[in-house]
DNA sequence: CTCGGTGTTTTGAGTTATTCAAAACAACTC
DNA sequence: GAGTTGTTTTGAATAACTCAAAACACCGAG
């Protein structure tokens, strides 16, 4: 019940709206399924929501979440060799940590100094609209083991 | 045979000594298969070497381009929504730009300046070995149609 | 408040890219 | 030239999605 208080709910029928999509339970159980600073594939989406919504199939998940990353409601990543990943931190275009060995995800501000990697050095004629960043490295719980 | 003249087979096959492989048939020819900028799934690498080599399974080639691209002579890339793409362009750590619509790659040195996308804000405990910058946009085909 | 249209979800099946495993085979070493 | 070990073949299985049709529910109009 961590987050089922009706203001959240409430809140999250106007963001639905405001981006032209019907409130629907299933909707609203995928928003409240996400925690600030949490990473979730679909399948972990479907495994939280069908706690509260039992008939919910995974068909409906990602359905859910296509509608909702396409409305701007809720970021994909896609690192590689993982399954697709979706976060609630939007608007701000951060960049991501990945762990190569576990697969854990953490967010990062963008770097340091300005926003400089949305400049590459030539675009060969295309126009650009978005720079992704994945920096790859060990996290702490996987470095002693190398 | 625009490539296969002995003196480029002499040199795969060495530097697949030094990597410490084998040198075999299928490998040779995976190498031989790519041209300097392109980015070839192993669908379109099976493709290639099966003129040459028509007995080659798809899965040698899943096999082959795990072990060059895991002993460094290939390099893997795995842009959302695509297969994985591999290419010849190793040693430098280059970026790619990505056209949205058509998914066609071409490589981009790296952003202006220094290398600054290698130090993200802060690490979060990590140990960073890679930064990995992909740039979205629109090729010159696609952007007519928007 | 009820009806109807349209957007969602369910149900069920299919696809793509990839991996796993065992057996046949071929490089390199001695 | 024979053996050992790494590769490739053959065959099957898997994960993560996507597609399509039918059942359903949201919400604006009346």
């Amino acid at each position: 019940m961590t987050s089922s208080i009706p203001a959240v709910r409430d809140e999250a029928s106007a963001r639905l709206r405001a981006a032209g999509l019907k409130v629907t339970e299933p909707r609203l159980a995928v928003l409240d399924a996400f925690t600030p600073g949490e990473h979730l594939g679909a399948d972990e989406v479907f495994r939280r929501v069908s706690r509260s919504l039992p008939t919910t199939s995974p068909q409906a998940i990602y359905g859910v979440l296509g509608a909702l990353s396409g409305a701007g409601l809720l970021r994909r990543i896609e690192p590689a060799g993982s399954p697709a990943l979706y976060e609630s931190r939007i608007g701000d275009n951060h960049h991501h940590l990945v762990c190569s060995s576990c697969g854990k995800v953490t967010d990062v501000d963008c770097v340091v100094g300005e926003p400089p990697c949305l400049a590459p050095s030539a675009t060969n004629g295309f126009v650009l609209h978005t720079a992704e960043v994945t920096f790859w490295g060990l996290c702490p719980e996987c470095q002693p083991a190398g």
